[in-house]
DNA sequence: CTTGGTTTTTTGAATGGTCAAAACAAGGGT
DNA sequence: ACCCTTGTTTTGACCATTCAAAAAACCAAG
């Protein structure tokens, strides 16, 4: 009944990411993988995901993990909304640079109020996504989550578009930044080399950069049609 | 050493507060008033305010009250930036009503990194002022408070300009603004009667308002030279 | 002074969130 | 089947913040 603390918010958040990442939805969610997640000891989750089942938010299997309820997975997708809200509010509106705006995001998404949320969401145009090209629930807590073909999954060659990053990490960002990957941007994948950890691509102005596959799985595309 | 808690921020800016709203700065504040001021009951503020003296923020003396050290100060001062940087932001740039924004500002305050203030307070041009008249501390937590009369002192018929409203109630903010009395609003005050617990002002194109005499002394103005 | 009433502090207990470390369960070799 | 590793749960403790209620200090009036 009350309304659930930022460290409840958290739990679920994290649920429904390590959910999410899973290929297979449904499946439940180590403990371990929940703990480390949250930077929490593994005892520290199970009491805290037990207290979360008592409220009816998860679903608990002993020594077999956890599993958002529907009205868990509901919450976690408006927290998800503010956080994605918030974040491209603070890039298009203040300007902020997309490297730096997770961390903020991190704690205005648990002070912000529905109202503030929603007039955000309404002066940005009820946008499908927030900077890093994740999709956006919206109010009702329900987000289309569209199945993309990452660097390293896509044909070679192929025209395509940045859609999608999926890490948060400023550094890593920073560096997207600097060779201008940042979706929307149009590329082709010139080379992949497994031995040698490469993925050879072809960005803005034709500019080579080579990344390693572990970055390269984290850049999701779409295929392009036109000429970039 | 830590980042203070939001509950230290409230403390320590509710113990600013009540510094300043009583005539002479540098007097200790109570602890019933403080207590009844944050809610709680006069023995957590005791507790609470003990701790506060162990980080050398406050000033304590036991059954006399409490007061802030230049440090307590300092922080204090921050957070009321923060606070009303965030006000005017939220009127400003995202169009919510002077009435709302208090609320709302004081969950962000706590959330809100230093960089992203210092962004806010660059778009709005560095302000003196909140939605309220409320004078905003700069970055290293110094202000300039100016003495104003207010409906109840000023003299009558004068002409003069509203600069400051020293009560964020939402209902009462609204009463003011269904009236147009807003900061910036030119007045004169046309009687007052003591008896009757009156003050009649007139406002904008004249219009006659009448309010009680507690009212007044919440609205702060300053002498005006032209007609409006 | 002494008494009475108000304010303040103390004490003991509760809650939410956390950790460290001991105890426990599960499942795959050999 | 047994053991051993790995992951998980339990236990006992701690910190911050709070309340309720008992005890203490303060102060003004007689």
């Amino acid at each position: 009944m009350p309304l659930p603390s930022s460290t409840v918010e958290n739990y679920l958040k994290t649920i429904y990411k390590a959910q999410a990442a899973q290929q297979d939805r449904g499946r439940l969610v180590p403990m371990g993988h929940l703990a480390q997640a949250l930077a929490v000891v593994p005892g520290t989750a199970t009491t805290m995901v037990k207290a979360l089942a008592e409220s009816g938010l998860v679903h608990y299997e002993p020594y077999a993990g956890v599993r958002l309820t529907p009205a868990g997975e509901k919450l976690a997708a408006l927290v998800l909304r503010r956080h994605r809200l918030i974040e491209l509010f603070l890039v298009k509106v203040l300007g902020m640079s997309w490297a730096e705006v997770h961390d903020e995001a991190e704690r205005l998404e648990h002070a912000a109020s529905d109202k503030l949320i929603d007039r955000i969401d309404t002066m940005l145009g009820r946008p499908a996504t927030d900077p890093h090209g994740d999709p956006i629930p919206d109010s009702s807590g329900s987000m289309v989550v569209p199945d993309y073909e990452t660097l390293l999954t896509c044909s070679l060659g192929a025209p395509v578009v940045l859609t999608r990053v999926t890490d948060q990490d400023a550094a890593f960002l920073r560096f997207l930044e600097g060779n201008s990957l940042k979706p929307g941007q149009k590329l082709r994948v010139e080379a992949r080399d497994d031995a040698a950890d490469q993925v050879v691509v072809r960005g803005r102005r034709d500019a080579k950069i080579t990344i390693g596959m572990r970055a390269a799985a984290k850049l999701q595309v779409a295929p392009a049609e036109a000429e970039g």
